[in-house]
DNA sequence: GCGCAATAGTTCAGCCGTACAACAAAACGC
DNA sequence: GCGTTTTGTTGTACGGCTGAACTATTGCGC
């Protein structure tokens, strides 16, 4: 829609979230949409009536909804159980398992992997590599990633499901638009377009919706999975410190995608140098090299072997941890003063490290939280388990499809 | 729509965004709100067809709903001008001036007033008192602020308008909801509910819709009536030092309204005590009292008095000025690199220094932001005059009119 | 000066999706 | 076993948009 306007010299209004123009069959996709969000986020499956209770819509019209989204594939009926009451036994409505699945792709530092989630939450199929990808090639790691893919396709797609679309995690600045990368340190990466060195496609041959994003960002995600507030700050604890916003369960992504990197907070201006060039930056006392070289360990070493020393009451791991999580809690502090939020999801290293910088970096938070005397921060670890961009990326897919039902009935 | 289900043992689906149900008259709310977007944020006078061409309505519908406009009040119609063209001439359309207007409302630290904005954005009626306010009685100030209040909606019902809201300004924690103010340090007001206390009503009686916000959130959504992108920071340098994130010409307000609280990043862990009970905040460096102490000044003294010592050449003065503008770029480099930015809008009392913070400003952000190299930081002074939140107010209660313009009309 | 082409805006039948009301289905309780 | 209750379906009414035909008003060529 152009809009050439040769009358007057130039009227091509922006149109702004309003969106489009709406006709008869918007409000198809907008209460198809209502409905499917009625029925996968109820606590326990509803019948059409409480759908209809709980949307406004009449019973009448929710029938004809719910029935095309049973069609499609989205919504299965679960057997009439008779109610200990009066009156017909509703018939419940759940989520359809093992009939669309969400693709979760990742590379990072020292492995590569894809993760198929349905509709309900199982993970239906899985492939992981592990190995050092620094300074890898991206043409070969994206082939042998595309390779995990196109297995875990052909295996969702042998049993009947169909595949939605894909979502890849990278440890770098990805834009909004989740097509470009623009750089990835620890990857060695920089000025690529994964999307069409990946070329995904169904069975059938068709190219699959695939977009990239932050691993850190995708990680959060994974958390809506468990029991957290709508609103959190996700810090993922690796080589690098990346963090995903969320706010009311979906991800604040920043003007261009390339918010949360904490790791480069000024923790303090005398502090060590950076590999970014500023000094004292988070990453020089909360990034996971840092805490193992601390702890005189090789920056090769798993986290867990910081754990061992912990237990053991090594000083030199207890001072670094313990310093770590002071400047981290500092960084953290500073992050719920411009963005607030009120609850801290500690992902990654973190999370087996939880029982020694959980309460340090609270303690900071607290302190140094403006609003914190109004509204007390809550820190707590992450409850998505390992390779959670896998499932974040794979959840983040099937929300884009109950986001729009209309598509895919 | 409480949905107590006595079936299954509890659906209450939560409604995402999507809202509530969608009925015919639904596709006309949006509708409506369309091309009144198209016909407000147009570059030049849209006719009915541009508006048509533009939004993808057809003419016919289009005609009806900017008829609607014009009968509300919203939209008026220039006599047509005849093109250089063959056909008939058009019959541009604008936002009509005189008809509805919004209030902003403001107290703070040295002032208090009300402004009333139009359609067009002209100013048809203010009132301003000066005078301190520091640890001031909230009642007795909203009481002073009701009487110009109704002074200025007196002035403009007189003249046949409408007033559709007010918004009021307050240097200090608001909610997200517009309701309640935590506290404002400055005022030495806590824990308070300005809304019922102001009681505003229009001419007839009825009350208007008043929401209460932040200092600096309004401030920065005064600049959009400028030439400035869709998404920036603006900071606003006084006492305190706050921050408004606008992302595509929108306020984020983070999860309870309460982000942006540049103030008391801290920007040296070893540096001055500060009223927060921290060290280093960045309001110790770059907050106007200091600046003025730190020039020699009293800190009741105006800003316009730190400018003529920098014009002398005071060393004190530039002294200051010149480590208040490093201390800012150091918190703004983190701001950005945690909500990601590119356009840095300097308001309050650094409009007038901008001559002397903004390159320091400029070059520590650029040093420091981690996407400086992709894409460099703009930073720049704020364009929109004296008590910009007044004005940032009435267009909050404007936009708010367009967007949901069936209410109106 | 007049007819033709071009563009703006209006009128009206048709279609689509929702509401409303009546109805069929399937349980409970006395 | 029959009334009551609740679920889900069927059919009609209505509102809002589309598309095509129509009117209004200009410029241009002859």
């Amino acid at each position: 829609m152009p809009a050439i306007s040769t009358t007057t010299p130039a009227a091509a209004p922006r149109v702004p979230d309003g969106g489009s123009a709406s006709r008869q069959h918007t409000l198809r996709e907008r209460n198809l949409r209502l409905v499917a969000a009625a029925v996968f986020e109820a606590t326990a499956p509803p019948s059409r009536a409480d759908v209809a209770a709980a949307s406004g819509l009449t019973r009448a019209t929710v029938s004809t909804l719910v029935d095309r989204l049973v069609a499609g594939g989205l919504v299965a009926e679960l057997p009439p159980v008779a109610a200990q009451r009066a009156g017909r036994p509703a018939v419940p409505l759940v989520p359809a398992g093992r009939s669309v699945v969400g693709l979760g792709l990742e590379v990072n530092v020292d492995y590569l992997g894809v993760r198929a989630l349905d509709l309900v939450g199982d993970v239906v199929a899985e492939r992981v590599e592990t190995g050092s990808l620094h300074d890898s090639d991206p043409r070969e790691v994206l082939a042998r990633l595309r390779a995990l893919a196109a297995e875990a396709i052909a295996e969702v797609e042998a049993a009947g499901m169909r595949v939605a679309g894909a979502r890849l995690a990278l440890p770098g600045l990805v834009d909004a638009r989740g097509a470009r990368l623009e750089v990835a340190p620890n990857l060695g990466w920089s000025s690529l377009e994964p999307v069409p060195e990946l070329d995904l496609r169904a069975g059938d041959g068709r190219a699959l919706d695939v977009e990239v994003a932050n691993e850190a960002k995708l990680a959060a995600l994974a958390e809506l999975a468990g029991d957290v507030p709508p609103s959190f700050l996700y810090v993922s604890g690796d080589v690098g410190v990346g963090a995903g916003i969320v706010v009311d369960r979906q991800l604040f992504l920043g003007e261009r995608g390339w918010n949360g990197e904490i790791g480069h907070v000024v923790v303090d201006p005398s502090g060590p140098r950076c590999s970014c060039g500023a000094s004292g930056c988070l990453e020089q006392y909360a990034g996971k090299e840092v805490l193992l070289r601390g702890s005189g360990l090789p920056t090769s070493a798993p986290v867990d072997a910081v754990v061992d020393l912990l237990r053991a009451g090594d000083v030199a791991a207890l001072d670094t941890v313990r310093r770590g999580g002071r400047a981290l809690g500092a960084a953290l502090a500073t992050f719920v003063n411009l963005v607030d939020v009120s609850t801290i999801v500690l992902g990654g290293a973190y999370v087996e490290l939880y029982g020694w910088v959980g309460h340090v970096v609270a303690g900071v938070v607290e302190e140094r939280a403006l609003a914190a005397p109004f509204a007390p921060v809550d820190v707590r670890p992450a409850a998505a388990g390992k390779h959670a961009a896998l499932t974040g990326g794979a959840r983040e897919v099937l929300r884009s499809v109950v986001a729009d039902p209309a598509r895919w009935v």
